[in-house]
DNA sequence: TTGAAAAAATGAACACTGTTCATTTTCTTT
DNA sequence: AAAGAAAATGAACAGTGTTCATTTTTTCAA
């Protein structure tokens, strides 16, 4: 145990440290709201010192980011054991929409805020979602094997599926459900969740 | 022409110009980066005269708002004239889609900007929004005394259809077309909505 | 164990933000 | 021309993200 590794092991707690923090604060007021002087106060550090683990506000944005790809990556991984693809597909946009409903904010910070993605490069940093991309993109290919969605490229087919489920998403995390005033929310969801399911099924 | 008669227009041309030069900065730097100094300087008056006209800058955010749906829902009115219902409701989803591409800042201030509608009482600001769904369900419901979309009820119904075009309109908008590497934006949305039609007229 | 070098943390400072309000300017009416 | 009302001002307040000279703490060789 050197005193180099030590010191590594302490950057990467004291990252942890503050990760956990901004989480909590932007889950709690949003990402707009959230100063670096808050966060910087519940971990009891000067804000200066944030600027040594994180290269500014967007990089801790990144971070955790990546962290909520990694999560919905790992809860998708069971599905790989349905063997039907088409019941493999279902589910996974059930889990998708389960994961929006439960995560909200983790959700609306994925795919719905604006901070970073355009700031420049940023290829690298997307390498999780392409795997998740990668998962829808398979099961398609297989439903396809098995029949459906003929005559259909994989890429729009893709795309056409996950906008569905994100258009739902996005709808709840920014609230726009309201539109609807005698509907509760999650009735909306579920209900229609089953109506696109229902359309797939007879594709 | 009275004096006062004179006074309130002023008033009225006065916000007109605030709103003006607020839109033009919103979707130049977006909502949150446009400071009230911005515009105030656009249009060559002080931070404080602002406040004389709008009580605040999400006022100014709901004035927009307001305007953008009156648009979406003028250029809806020529659909009136297709009586085949499915026909109808088929050219309202590229048409929802033109508008989105086309005014695209515009789009994310009604859809997808979390600004002003979470901050209490505001039923009354979303009448233009209440007819522009309204649209959308009148048409649904008419599909189904053709035959199509049977046993579905017309709130989710609605909700799914919406969805599915919110969803393609606001991945474009927060750039996450950019998941599909070797895809333009236009095709993604071009043959999504035309995949999703597929979807929509087999039902 | 001490002293110098390196690393880590600080917090004041900068330029910005939305918003308020006492003061000044402009216009209207008597 | 004087008085009153309306409109516009811009300084001030409390907040923001970010930088950096200074201070504190830790490391390591003599």
């Amino acid at each position: 145990m050197t005193i180099a590794s030590r010191k590594q092991r302490e950057k990467l707690e004291m990252r942890r440290t503050i990760l956990d923090a901004a989480k909590e604060i932007f889950l709690e007021k949003g990402f707009h709201s959230t100063s670096l002087r808050n966060i910087a106060e519940k971990i009891e550090y000067s804000p200066g010192t944030i600027y040594l683990y994180f290269k500014d506000k967007d990089d801790i944005f990144h971070a955790l980011h990546e962290e909520g790809f990694t999560r919905l990556l790992s809860m998708m991984q069971p599905l790989q054991l349905v063997s039907d693809p088409m019941e493999r597909l279902l589910a996974m946009g059930r889990l998708y929409m389960e994961f929006a409903y439960h995560n909200k904010d983790l959700y609306d910070l994925m795919f719905i805020m604006e901070a970073p993605i355009n700031a420049g490069v940023n290829r690298e940093k997307w390498e999780m979602g392409d795997r998740t991309l990668n998962f829808l993109r398979q099961v398609l290919a297989e439903c396809q094997e098995t029949g459906h969605f003929k005559e259909m490229n994989v890429e729009y087919l893709s795309f056409m599926v996950w906008s569905a489920l994100h258009g739902m998403c996005a709808l709840y995390c920014r609230e726009r459900c309201q539109a609807y005033e005698h509907e509760q929310e999650t009735e909306l969801l579920r209900n229609g969740m089953e109506y696109f399911i229902k359309l797939l099924r007879q594709a």
